[in-house]
DNA sequence: TTGTATGCGTTATCAG
DNA sequence: CTGATAACGCATACAA
């Protein structure tokens, strides 16, 4: 068996209701006693039991983490610094895989949340109906890059990585900018054509509608990129982005002397590939950090929707565009 | 609050150890009064008090995972297949990232692994040392592709996988391959020098000693790789292939016609890069899944170490070599 | 087959 | 400041 409060308190030579408060309330005890529980605690290996304490607390120290893909770099980012921001504040991170599943979403929230002390929610295509069942738990709910159901939010400025990308392609020469959308139930993606329609710069803007987030969503748009007669085009993500710089490659498209590629969230294979790929970085650890403190802080006193900001990172798929096209 | 077990057993008019067997144990409650039991609870949404239970039973359904580093995406794949088959086996993942630090590692093992019904534990740097210290914990801990400290273990067969890379370049005609290793504590690492100590095809190997597995590690590597005078080069991984790739690219090395490359992992990157690179597929998710039912299956009558196979995959990385090295 | 009573390890309440 | 005691929600030994 394991060590308990009993077996320090008896060893400490003091009631277990003694010993639990030298631990937890330390301010409540004197402090010869204080130091000998500990140092007794110490020296048995005393660990308290989670369970035990939940039991009467109500809280966990647990705190649920819901992904719709742990396999995707995004995701993997932001779920290591849920994990480590919130080790450092005393509490486990549960993390469920939703594959993309609204209806396991739902089911991961309340089955893995009832017994968390919160919930992180990264469900970017649930749709507005599904997020209100969420809501309704008993547990708060953070989303994670999204927005909705009247729902605490930390999500990061997609508007202004739009505007700040199409800005560089602006100042590069471009004039006519083609957009690779990502799902049409993204709400991210929603966020970027709001920035593409509010634009500070003379640029004209072509839809190439929406694609699957993957590679083969980006080979896709790389033909009607080039067909559209755009010099640029800008990708709802990076990996959409590896399939544009592929497919331009095979049909004999330079980039970035004949196209220009814009990415978004810079994952660590942006900088992998030939050329570089330039792209609107997201601080997605920040992003995790963030919504661990927000879920933990102040209930009350927080803003309910955190914005972050994001950056243009350029590297080598930008360039002026071609002579013949001004 | 949430509804408990005892408002089950109120609204269904049993005792609340009726309404406990027949969802828990059902065999010892009679057919009507189970299915009664069975429909208020799910009509009331009852869902069982983990902590409560755990007090009682001991088990947490809890699982601990213990990774290096979760941003890679490697071990993101375990992760993902662990916890997917945690779950259907009724567990929940707790995950935590050491961080590529041993005694953080040792510490999250003890710490988080006290409260789980069991501990994952992907740590292919930790010393043996290290190693046996973890291995004196109460709860049950399982090795994730490596071995030692006489802890059970899944990995995947590292030998076989260097000997058939191997195979597949001398039956392309390569005589001189080189090795560009990972770090020098990896356990894996070793597992692949075994294996070219004891290939079946007649091959020199060119040692090129310990890089770290990343990107620069690959770009150094390279030029190696060029001034050994071997026709084609093993990585230790797929990431620092890719290294090799980008580097032979400036200094105008061709791939595949002038030097072949192969890496290690599969991870899904290696079919984005043009060539695609011919590496050696890890059952990433089997491993996961694997790791799961060792753990959580008969304790006693599963062999200790299980071996799951690897699969070379070919793409364009790998060719003949040029005609002048015969 | 069912109900009653007990205890898991901890914290909260209350009396001292 | 300290100790005895109850309570958290559940599963189980035991009695019926």
């Amino acid at each position: 068996m394991a060590v308990t409060l009993r077996d320090v308190a008896r060893a400490a030579g003091v009631s277990a209701a003694t010993a639990s408060r030298a631990l937890s309330t330390p301010d409540l005890v004197s402090p010869e006693r204080r130091e000998l529980v500990r140092r007794v605690a110490r020296e048995l290996g005393y660990r308290p039991n989670r369970a035990a304490r939940e039991l009467i607390t109500g809280r966990s120290g647990y705190l649920c983490l819901v992904v719709p893909d742990l396999g995707n770099p995004y995701f993997a980012a932001v779920a290591k610094a849920v994990q480590a921001r919130a080790r450092s504040a005393g509490h486990a991170v549960v993390v469920a895989d939703s594959e993309e599943d609204s209806l396991l979403e739902a089911e991961l929230v309340a089955q893995l949340g009832a017994q968390a002390d919160g919930v992180l929610l990264c469900s970017p295509r649930m749709s507005a109906a599904d997020l209100a069942v969420v809501a309704d738990d008993e547990r708060p709910v953070l989303l994670v890059n999204r927005e909705g159901a009247g729902l605490p939010s930390v999500v990061v400025d997609n508007r202004d990585g739009v505007r700040q990308a199409v800005r560089h392609l602006h100042a590069l020469g471009h004039r006519r900018v083609a957009y690779a959308g990502g799902p049409a139930d993204s709400w991210s993606d929603a966020r970027r054509r709001d920035g593409l329609a509010d634009l500070d710069v003379e640029v004209e803007v072509v839809d190439l509608g929406a694609h699957a987030p993957v590679f083969a969503g980006g080979v896709g748009a790389a033909d009607l990129a080039v067909a559209s007669g755009a010099t640029a085009v800008l990708t709802y993500n990076d990996v959409m982005a590896l399939g544009v710089l592929d497919r331009a490659r095979s049909r004999g498209t330079r980039v970035p002397e004949d196209l220009s590629v814009v990415g978004f969230d810079d994952v660590p294979v942006a900088t992998l590939v030939t050329p570089g790929l330039t792209t609107v970085a997201m601080p997605l650890a920040r992003l995790g950090r963030t919504a661990v403190d927000l879920l933990l802080g102040a209930r009350d006193a927080t803003p309910a929707h955190t914005v972050l900001p994001v950056e243009l990172v350029v590297r080598g798929s930008t360039a002026p565009p071609p002579p013949e096209s001004r």
